[in-house]
DNA sequence: CTAGCCTTGAAG
DNA sequence: CTTCAAGGCTAG
C-alpha cells in the first residue's frame, strides 16, 4: 500500500531513517520497524546491548542491536498500547483521530511552506517600493576598516570550532537528514511536534491527551531573554551615559543597547551558533532593524497600554508627546508602528509567537551571499512549521492565524525598512552620535549595494 | 530474525 | 463502498 503522497512528501522513519510506509503504533514509521516493534511487544522479547546502550540505529545497522532499536522505538514515541493483546486483526483503534489530526497538520504545514517562496517574493516587493534602491545612496566616505573594528565582529566570536557545525548539545540526539546532494540540513520530526528526538523519556513526541507546545517553541522560549533582566541591564547602562541628551538621542542609545542584547541573544541561540561567523554577520546586518522593531512592538503588545509607548526601561512616553515633538517623517513612522501594534493586539499575539517570529526574521534565506543558505532555509522552514503547529494547537478555532501573523511580519519588514532609511538620513546629517553598533548596522546594508 | 507483502475489518 | 493500520505469512 503506497502511502498517499502529498500528505507526507519525503518523510523518513524516525527510528532508522528508512522510507515510511504509514502510521504504525502511534507514528509514521517504516515497514521493518513496524514489524520489529510488533514482534518485540507480542512476544515480550528481552534484548541486551553488548555495547553501551547507545548504538546508532540506521537503515543499514538496525539489525545489529535490537535492544537499542527497541529503545529508540519507545523514545521516538511508538506506543506499546497499540499492539493488541487479543491479536484481533483489522479495524481501527483509538489512535485513528490522532493520525488524522497529525496528517492534517502536516498537510497544512507543507502547503504553507510551499507558498513561502511566493510570500517572500511579494513581501520583498513591498519592501523595495519603499526604498530608493537603484541609485546607490549618497557617496559618504565612511570605511568600516579605517575605524576601530566594528562592534558586531567583536561581539561575535572570531572563530568557531569546525566540529560545531550542525551539532547541538551532546545530550540530545538531533537527527539531521540531508536532502538530496546539497547540504540542506533538515531536522524533521515524524509525528506532530517531534522536532527533538532525545533519549529523554519525557520528551514524548506525540501526546494523545491535551494540546502541547512544539518542542522548538519551548526551546525558543527557554533561550529568550527575560524582560526584567534586560530592563535592569539597559537601565544601568543608560544611567552611565546621562548628560545633555535630548529624547531622540536617548532613544538611539536605547536602540544601541537593545541591539547589543539582540546580538547576545542571537549568539546564544540554537541554530545560530552553528553558523559560520561570516554568515552570522550577514544575517544580523540584514535584519537588525526588523528585530529592533519587533522588540519594540512585542513590548507594546505584551505589556504596554494604549496611548503610550513602553520603553525597555519600563518608562512610559505619551504617544501624543512623541508625535508633536517629532518631525513629520518620524511621526508617520510612529503612527504606522501604532497600526502594526494594533494588528498584533487584535490577534492577541503571545510570547511564543513573537519568539518564533524573531527566528523567522533572523534566519532569512534571502540574505545575499550566504555561505550556507541551505541551512538557513531549513531553519526557516522548521520555524515556520513550529509556529504553524503552535497556532493550530493554541487556537484551533482560528485556522487563519498563522497566515495573519506572517502578514504582520511582512508589514513589519516594510516598516523597518522605512525606519532604517529614516535613521540613515538622520545619521548622514550627523544627528546620531556615539552609537557604535547602531551606526555600524546603518552602514552595513548601505555598503553592500 | 528480518522485512516485504498479504489479509482483515471497524471507521468514515 | 473505500481506507488503512492492525495482525499474519514466509523467503531469505
Amino acid at each position: 500500500m503506497a502511502y498517499r503522497q502529498g500528505a507526507c512528501l519525503e518523510e523518513l522513519c524516525p527510528v532508522c531513517g528508512d522510507k515510511v510506509s504509514g502510521y504504525h503504533y502511534g507514528l509514521l514509521t517504516c515497514e521493518s520497524c513496524k514489524g520489529f516493534f510488533k514482534r518485540t511487544v507480542q512476544n515480550s522479547k528481552k534484548y541486551t546491548c553488548v555495547e553501551n546502550q547507545q548504538c546508532r540505529i540506521d537503515k543499514t545497522q538496525r539489525k545489529r542491536c535490537p535492544f537499542c532499536r527497541f529503545q529508540k522505538c519507545l523514545n521516538v514515541g511508538m506506543r506499546l498500547e497499540a499492539v493488541r493483546a487479543d491479536r484481533m486483526r483489522g479495524g481501527r483503534n483509538k489512535f485513528g483521530p490522532m493520525y488524522k489530526r497529525d496528517r492534517a497538520l502536516k498537510q497544512q504545514r507543507n502547503s504553507f511552506i510551499q507558498n513561502r517562496r511566493f510570500r517572500l517574493d511579494s513581501s520583498s516587493l513591498l519592501a523595495s517600493t519603499s526604498q530608493q534602491s537603484d541609485p546607490p545612496p549618497v557617496a559618504i566616505c565612511y570605511s568600516l576598516t579605517t575605524n576601530q573594528p566594528p562592534s558586531l565582529s567583536t561581539l561575535l566570536p572570531s572563530a568557531l570550532p569546525a566540529a560545531n557545525q550542525y551539532q547541538c548539545t551532546p545530550s540530545s540526539d538531533w537527527t539531521i537528514k540531508s536532502e538530496n546532494s546539497n547540504n540542506c540540513a533538515c531536522l524533521s520530526g515524524s509525528a506532530a511536534g517531534s522536532y527533538i528526538h532525545s533519549d529523554d523519556p519525557h520528551s514524548t513526541p506525540f501526546s494523545t491527551q491535551g494540546p502541547r507546545m512544539p518542542q522548538l517553541v519551548m526551546e525558543f522560549l527557554r533561550c529568550d531573554p527575560d524582560e526584567s533582566q534586560l530592563q535592569d541591564k539597559i537601565t544601568t547602562r543608560l544611567q552611565q551615559v546621562h548628560g545633555d541628551h535630548d529624547t531622540f538621542s536617548l532613544m538611539c542609545v536605547m536602540a544601541d543597547e537593545t541591539l547589543c542584547s539582540i546580538v547576545e541573544w542571537a549568539r546564544a541561540s540554537i541554530f545560530f551558533k552553528q553558523l559560520e561567523v561570516s554568515d552570522q554577520m550577514k544575517l544580523l546586518h540584514h535584519c537588525w532593524s526588523e528585530l529592533l522593531l519587533l522588540d519594540i512592538i512585542s513590548r507594546q503588545v505584551l505589556y504596554g497600554k494604549e496611548g503610550s509607548l513602553l520603553l525597555v526601561t519600563r518608562q512610559e512616553v505619551e504617544l501624543s508627546d512623541i508625535i508633536c515633538h517629532a518631525d513629520p517623517s518620524l511621526a508617520t513612522l510612529v503612527l504606522q508602528g501604532q497600526e502594526l501594534i494594533q494588528r498584533f493586539q487584535i490577534l492577541k499575539a503571545d510570547r511564543q509567537e513573537f519568539v518564533c517570529i524573531k527566528f523567522l526574521i533572523l534566519f532569512n534565506p534571502d540574505v545575499k551571499e550566504l555561505e550556507d543558505r541551505g541551512f538557513v532555509e531549513s531553519v526557516q522552514e522548521q520555524v515556520e512549521g513550529a509556529l504553524l503547529e503552535y497556532t493550530l494547537i493554541s487556537s484551533p478555532q482560528y485556522l487563519g492565524r498563522f497566515a495573519h501573523l506572517l502578514l504582520c511580519l511582512s508589514e513589519l519588514r516594510s516598516l523597518s525598512a522605512l525606519a532604517e532609511d529614516y535613521l540613515y538620513r538622520r545619521h548622514l546629517n550627523s544627528q546620531i552620535t556615539c552609537n557604535n553598533l547602531l551606526i555600524e548596522m546603518l552602514h552595513a546594508k548601505h555598503s553592500w549595494r
